[in-house]
RNA sequence: GUGGGCGUAGCUCAGUUGGCUAGAGCGCCAGGUUGUGGUCCUGGAGGUCGGGGGUUCGAGACCCCUCGUCCACCCCA
């Protein structure tokens, strides 16, 4: 009979990687609840409609979508992001703006699995609903740039550009499309592809052969309107006063279609790999209109969690928590002891664990070495006998007798002196 | 979806132009150590050589197909 593995693009997140994963989110959650943002979690499915509102250009949407029809016949999909989510939520509770939300957990899109990109991703992120104020784009951006920072990452630099609104991104487009299409020749064939279904995008090629005809595209900054050109002046006046470094980047157009106004990207330095955009995000102030809710700005931030996990290893920086017991307890005489002595230091909040089926001592403290414990707390019949314990230090080898009942105290005292 | 590399023990890998019952290190189990781990020594368990088909007297090695994986393109986190 043949084994299961995992599908394609998935794996399973084994200890201590797990751990730190947690660890990951828990400083996310830290950062994001500090400046007023709460927990939402959207379901990991939705009616496929709620994401083709991400842009019938998107490679997202039309040929990455986990889409399927569900025993009720509802065309389903598996979210590729989280944005849409939100706004579908927006629009089905009507909380009271601002609506500041913090999220994390997978998402799925059919992709070839390869560095740093799988079919099952995860991400943290924010989104705000419901401000149009520029002060906000810098908080949410900033937000980011103090996460980083609280993992220890230095080599993440911020990218940041404005699309303008709906109608200075559509003219913007236009224009691109027809210098673009008057240079068609000198564009490499991917990018003449590209042009046909989204001209912005061909400004994000890397290939060399489109470099020379993409510096001389016209720029998003001569079609901005006035106040969307004062909002995005306004972002970096904020940024700059947050002491958010930045560099305008006006090739930055990612990936969605939804995005208006500001857009950021977050990029480490410190990885070498194709994928080096850790984060990134913007407005997308009409998205909620397109799910049928009311006019709301919106704007928020997708965190890729493996690739910055990435980043962090490429900085040494963030490392998996240790998640070592603090007792082993080792119990030749059956067992019995060892499971009213793990249930003592529990309770009492101390980690402990032990070994079952009855092993040799040799054996079990074996196993005390390699659980990682500080100490370990040994019982054998001579122990039974005189109603006492031994508390071996499994450092420094240490050991004294202790009466049964003083374990807890002093496995407490003992861990507090090697705590230093 | 396209292209390339790689699939041999739990892990990392070696296996000469195809030739005995397929190896090493680490890990695991047991013993050396009749109550005590981390070092050392000895022994042991563990492999349908990713799967299927083919060539051959003979295939882990060669051919075809397939699956998986890694990397890159596309695109994105």
């Amino acid at each position: 009979m043949t084994a299961f593995s995992t599908s394609p693009g998935t794996r399973d997140i084994l200890a201590p990687d797990s751990e730190r994963w947690r660890a990951f989110q828990n400083v996310f959650a830290e950062v994001a609840l500090a400046s007023g943002y709460r927990y939402i979690i959207p379901p990991m499915f939705e009616d496929l409609g709620v994401f083709l509102r991400l842009g019938e250009a998107t490679d997202v949407v039309t040929k990455e979508m986990y889409d399927f029809e569900d025993k009720g016949g509802r065309r389903i999909a598996l979210r590729p992001e989280q944005t849409a989510s939100v706004c579908r939520a927006f629009v089905e509770h009507r909380p009271v703006t601002p609506w500041k939300v913090w999220y994390a957990g997978p998402n799925f899109r059919y992709e070839k699995p390869q560095q740093g990109r799988y079919r099952q991703f995860d991400q943290v992120g924010v989104e705000v609903l419901g401000v149009d104020d520029p002060h906000l784009d810098a908080e949410v951006i900033a937000l980011a740039d103090e996460f980083y920072r609280r993992l220890g990452l230095r080599k993440v630099e911020l990218a940041i550009n404005s699309l303008g609104d709906a109608g200075d991104r559509q003219r913007y487009a236009d224009a691109l499309q027809a210098y673009f299409t008057a240079h068609k020749a000198s564009l490499s064939a991917e990018s003449q592809t590209t042009l046909a279904k989204n001209p912005l995008r061909v400004l994000d090629s890397k290939r060399k052969e489109d470099q020379s005809v993409i510096a001389g595209a016209p720029k998003i900054e001569e079609f901005l309107s006035p106040a969307a050109s004062e909002h995005f002046a306004e972002v970096k006046r904020s940024l700059t006063g947050l002491g958010v470094s930045f560099t305008v980047n006006e090739r930055l157009v990612r990936g969605l279609d939804y995005y208006r106004r500001t857009t950021f990207e977050f990029v480490s330095t410190a990885l070498t790999a194709a994928h080096t955009a850790i984060g990134g995000g913007g407005r997308y102030d009409g998205l909620v209109e397109e799910l049928g809710g009311p006019a709301t700005p919106g704007i928020g931030f997708a965190l890729g969690l493996d690739r910055t996990l990435l980043a962090c290893d490429a900085e040494g920086v963030f490392p998996a928590p240790n998640g070592d017991v603090s007792v082993f307890v080792v119990d030749t005489t059956g067992g019995s002891h060892a499971t009213r002595l793990c249930r003592v230091l529990r309770g009492a909040g101390i980690s402990a664990d032990r070994a079952f089926d009855g092993r040799s001592m040799k054996a079990q403290m074996k196993a005390a070495d390699r659980s990682g414990a500080k100490i370990a707390l040994i019982v054998g019949t001579n122990e039974v006998e005189s109603g006492s314990i031994v508390m071996r230090s499994l450092s420094s080898g240490e050991q004294t007798t202790i009466a049964h009942g003083d374990a807890v105290s002093a496995v407490t005292q003992l861990l507090a002196n090697q705590g230093s």
